[in-house]
DNA sequence: AGCACGCCGACT
DNA sequence: GTCGGCGTGCTC
C-alpha cells in the first residue's frame, strides 16, 4: 500500500483542533492567527483557561462552537515539531492500548524543559592572535587545543589545557581569547557508515545484502533468526549503515539498556562513535538535548529501551529490535504496550523497514514468518564454526543433591573440570536473595508482606527481609514475631546468595560474581561486572536472568541452570515459551571462543517437552508443539486477549465492580470473557485485586467492544480498571 | 492538569 | 452562622 501523505496547511482564520497534554480526551479547537501558517504535528502556545500550555496541532477542528468563542494561537514554537505520522501513531496506540491519547502524548512530549529556552554559559574561543604579546607556556597551550576553532566552557577549557582559570582569564584580558554566551547543548558526532566493517563469512555476508536491500524499500519487516554468537549484532549493523547511507535515522531497540556497555562500544568499534541513548539512567539535561537532536535530525543513531519509540523523529528509516523475544519490551504500567509491536506499527505509518533479531524467535513472529508475514533470515552457524554447546539434562530424582544443598554431584564434578581447566563457569538461578520463604520452625509462621500477597524474600547479606513486589523492607528478626520462640526462623529454598554461601563451602579457593539485579543497578557497576569477568579476575558467576542477556565472554565454557523447571510453576500462557527462551539463551553464553561449551540442567521433569527439546538442540519440535497447544486453546497467537485487572484499596468495592463486569460482559460464539477471579497477586501496595479475562478469535476488533461493554458502566472513584491488550503475564 | 462550584460536617 | 473537606465538571 502507498503511504501518501497529505500535508494540509492551516491559515490565518483556519479552526484547528490542538491537542493538549492534559488527561481529557477531547482535543480544544483554536484559531490561527495572522502571519501564521501551521501543519499537523507543529507546536503551538495556547491559552486554556488562563494558563499558558504548549500543544499539537492534530488536525481539523472537532467542535461546533461559534468562532467567537475560539481563542487565537498564541505562537508557534520554531524548530521544533512531530511529524504527522508520529501524531497518527500517538492515535493508534492510544486506539489500540485503549488508553487515553493524552496519555499517549505525555510519552512523547514529557521531556523535562526541552520547551524551555535553553540555559546560557559562557563559552571561550580563539579571537585573535596578536604576535606582539609574549605568550607563557600555559598560555600556547591554551590556544592550542582552541585553534580547532570550537569554543569550550571554562570548565573544559581548564581540564583539557590543565591549567587554572585564571590563566584563561589573562588570555581574555589581552584580546586573545574571546568569551561570549552560548547555549549549553550536548553535539552528537556523526556516525562514519564508509568505516569498513567487522569480517563477515559467507552467511553473514548474504544475510547483511538482504538486509541492505529492504532499506529504502517502504514497509517491511525481516527477522533474523540466529544462534547465540552466530555474529548478528555485526550482520545487521551493516543493515544500519545502509540506512544511514540514506540519510535515515535508525532507532536500535534493546532490553535492559543499562547493560548495554558491550553492545555501545562494538558501536563505536564499528561506526567511530557512541550512538545517542535514550533510557532512564540518561540525565535530565541529556533528554532534552537529545530530544532536540533527535526532533532536528541532528542524532541519526539512537539507541534505547521501549521509551525511545516515541521520541520525534525527523526522518526514521530503520527500526531494529534487539532480543525481540524478551518480555521486557512490554510496558507493564502506565499506557500499556509492547515496544516490538509498536515498533512494526511504527514503521507502518511511516512507510519504513523493522529487523527483529533474536535467538530464541516468540512464537507470534514466528507465526508471522510462517503466514508470509514477516520476511526470515537465519545465522545458523557459529562465529568460527564453533559447535553448540552440548546440554544435558540432570534428573534430580535420580542424582540429588546432600540435604540442604542444591548443586548435585554431576553439578559439582563439571564445576570442577571446568575450573581445573582455568575456564570460567556460570551458576544460573533465577531468584534473588538468599531464600524466597522464611518461616517459624514452632509455630509455622510466615512472613508476607503487609501490603502485597506475597512472601518477604530473604536478603541474607543485606540483613533483610524485602518484597520483590513493592519494595517494602524490614530488618532481619532474630525472633519469630508470632510466638517469640528464639533461633526457630529457617529459610526455605535457594536464591543466589544460598548458592554462593554453598559454593563457599564447597570449592573455597574459587573466585565468584553475583549478578543479580541488587549488586549490577548501574551502567557503573555492569561495566565492573563485564571486565572482571573479560580479565579473568573471577572463576564463576552466579547470577539470575540478568546474564542471560546477549554477552560474550570467550572463557565461559561451562553453565549450570540449578533449579530449571522454576518458571513453569504458575498458570501463565507464556510460562513454557519463556522458560524455553530464557534457558536456551542462558545456555548460549557456554563456549563463545574458541572452546566449545557445556550445559547441565538440574531438573525434575526430563519429560517435559521444553526439557527434552532443549537437550535435543530441536527448536522447531518445541514451537510446534506450543504452536498447537495455543491453537487448540485459541490462545495467542491464535486468538486475542485483553486483560482487564479491576483494583483499589476497598475489596468490597473491588468486588462488586468486578462481578458487575463480569455480568455485563459480552459473550458470544467468538468472545469468551473469563471471571471475576483473584489476580494472582491478589493484593499489590495495599490494593485489592481481581481479574477478568477476554478471549476473542483472532478476527475480532476487541476494542470497539471493549468500549461497548464499558459504556453505561459507572465505575466507582476509588476502583481503577487496568486494561492489558494482549497482556504477557498475569500479575 | 488546575480551578471553580457545590454540598455536608465541626468549629470560632 | 461559616470554614473547609473533596466529589464533579469544565476548559476551545
Amino acid at each position: 500500500m502507498e503511504h501518501r501523505r497529505i500535508i494540509k496547511n492551516f491559515t490565518p482564520g483556519n479552526r484547528v483542533a490542538v491537542f493538549l497534554p492534559i488527561p481529557s480526551t477531547c482535543k480544544f479547537d483554536y484559531l490561527v492567527p495572522a502571519g501564521l501558517s501551521l501543519r499537523v504535528g507543529d507546536l503551538v502556545k495556547v491559552s486554556f483557561r488562563g494558563r499558558r500550555l504548549i500543544g499539537v496541532i492534530w488536525g481539523n477542528a472537532v467542535s461546533n462552537l461559534t468562532e467567537s468563542r475560539l481563542k487565537r494561537i498564541d505562537e508557534k514554537i520554531e524548530s521544533l515539531r512531530l511529524r504527522e505520522d508520529q501524531c497518527r501513531f500517538v492515535d493508534w496506540v492510544a486506539e489500540y492500548t485503549i488508553s487515553s491519547p493524552g496519555a499517549v502524548l505525555r510519552m512523547v512530549l514529557n521531556v523535562p524543559s526541552v520547551f524551555q529556552k535553553l540555559p546560557e554559559k559562557t563559552v571561550f574561543f580563539l579571537k585573535n592572535i596578536n604576535p606582539d604579546i609574549a605568550l607563557t607556556k600555559t598560555g600556547l597551550r591554551i590556544i592550542a587545543i582552541l585553534s580547532d576553532g570550537l569554543a569550550r566552557s571554562g570548565g573544559q577549557l581548564s581540564s583539557e589545557a590543565e591549567c587554572s582559570r585564571g590563566a584563561i582569564k589573562r588570555l581574555v584580558d589581552k584580546g586573545i581569547i574571546g568569551k561570549r554566551k552560548s547555549v549549553n547543548c550536548l553535539k552528537f558526532e556523526s556516525p562514519d557508515y564508509t568505516r569498513s566493517g567487522f569480517r563477515l563469512n559467507s552467511q553473514q555476508e548474504c544475510v547483511a545484502e538482504n538486509l541492505k536491500r529492504n532499506i529504502n524499500q517502504g514497509f517491511n519487516v525481516t527477522l533474523v533468526d540466529g544462534v547465540p554468537g552466530a555474529g548478528k549484532t555485526e550482520v545487521y549493523f551493516e543493515a544500519l549503515g545502509e540506512a544511514l547511507k540514506h540519510n535515515y535515522q535508525v532507532l536500535v531497540l534493546l532490553p535492559e539498556i543499562a547493560l548495554g556497555a558491550q553492545w555501545m562500544e562494538r558501536f563505536q568499534r564499528r561506526f567511530g562513535c557512541f550512538p545517542g541513548q535514550w533510557h532512564s539512567d540518561v540525565t535530565k539535561s541529556r533528554r532534552r538535548d537529545t530530544w532536540r537532536a533527535v526532533s532536528h535530525g541532528e542524532v541519526s543513531v539512537i539507541v534505547g529501551a521501549r521509551s525511545a519509540l516515541f521520541l520525534p523523529f525527523k526522518n526514521l528509516g530503520l527500526i531494529i529490535v534487539d532480543e525481540e523475544h524478551e518480555q521486557s519490551y512490554k510496558q507493564e504500567d502506565g499506557v500499556i504496550y509492547n515496544a516490538r509491536d509498536m515498533a512494526i506499527v511504527r514503521a507502518r505509518l511511516g512507510n519504513f523497514s523493522v529487523i527483529l533479531v533474536s535467538g530464541t524467535p516468540s512464537l507470534e513472529t514466528t507465526i508471522n514468518v510462517k503466514r508470509g508475514r514477516y520476511n526470515v533470515q537465519h545465522l545458523r552457524l557459529r562465529h568460527g564454526n564453533l559447535l553448540p554447546p552440548s546440554i544435558q539434562l540432570v534428573d534430580l530424582r535420580k542424582s540429588p543433591p546432600k540435604h540442604g544443598n542444591w548443586l548435585s554431584p554431576v553439578m559439582e564434578k563439571s564445576l570442577t573440570k571446568t575450573f581445573m581447566a582455568r575456564e570460567q563457569a556460570v551458576l544460573f538461578i533465577n531468584r534473588r536473595g538468599y531464600a524466597p520463604l522464611t518461616l517459624c520452625k514452632s509455630c509455622g509462621y510466615r512472613f508476607h508482606c503487609p501490603d502485597c500477597a506475597a512472601w518477604l524474600v530473604e536478603h541474607r547479606w543485606a540483613n533483610r527481609l524485602q518484597c520483590h513486589y513493592c519494595g517494602y523492607k524490614i530488618k532481619l528478626p532474630s525472633v519469630c514475631p508470632s510466638c517469640g520462640a528464639l533461633e526457630s526462623l529457617t529459610s526455605c529454598g535457594p536464591g543466589v546468595e544460598r548458592l554462593a554461601e554453598e559454593v563457599e563451602e564447597r570449592f573455597p579457593n574459587i573466585r565468584y560474581i553475583v549478578a543479580t539485579s541488587d549488586t549490577i543497578n548501574s551502567p557503573r557497576t555492569a561495566i565492573d561486572l563485564v571486565r572482571k569477568i573479560e580479565d579473568y579476575e573471577v572463576d564463576l558467576i552466579i547470577g539470575t536472568q540478568i546474564i542471560a542477556k546477549g554477552y560474550h565472554f570467550p572463557l565461559i565454557t561451562f553453565v549450570g541452570v540449578v533449579d530449571a523447571d522454576l518458571g513453569l510453576s504458575g498458570g501463565d500462557l507464556r510460562a513454557a515459551e519463556r522458560t524455553y527462551q530464557l534457558l536456551y539463551q542462558v545456555v548460549g553464553r557456554a563456549g563463545r571462543g574458541e572452546r566449545s561449551g557445556k550445559a547441565l540442567l538440574q531438573t525434575y521433569l526430563p519429560d517435559h517437552p521444553i526439557m527434552v527439546a532443549l537437550a535435543n538442540g530441536n527448536r522447531e519440535e518445541f514451537l510446534n508443539a506450543e504452536s498447537v497447544s495455543r491453537r487448540l486453546n485459541g490462545m495467542p497467537p491464535f486468538g486475542r486477549l485483553v486483560s482487564f485487572i479491576v483494583s483499589g484499596r476497598d475489596e468490597q468495592a473491588v468486588d462488586s465492580t468486578a462481578r458487575y463486569l463480569g455480568h455485563a460482559a459480552p459473550q458470544n460464539e467468538k468472545i469468551r470473557v473469563l471471571g471475576p477471579a483473584p489476580a494472582p497477586i491478589s493484593l499489590l501496595r495495599g490494593r485489592h485485586r481481581r481479574r477478568l479475562l477476554l478471549i476473542a478469535s483472532r478476527d475480532t476488533f476487541v476494542q470497539p467492544l471493549v468500549a461497548r461493554w464499558f459504556e453505561g458502566i459507572s465505575i466507582p472513584n476509588k476502583v481503577r480498571i487496568q486494561i492489558d491488550v494482549d497482556p504477557y503475564s498475569f500479575l
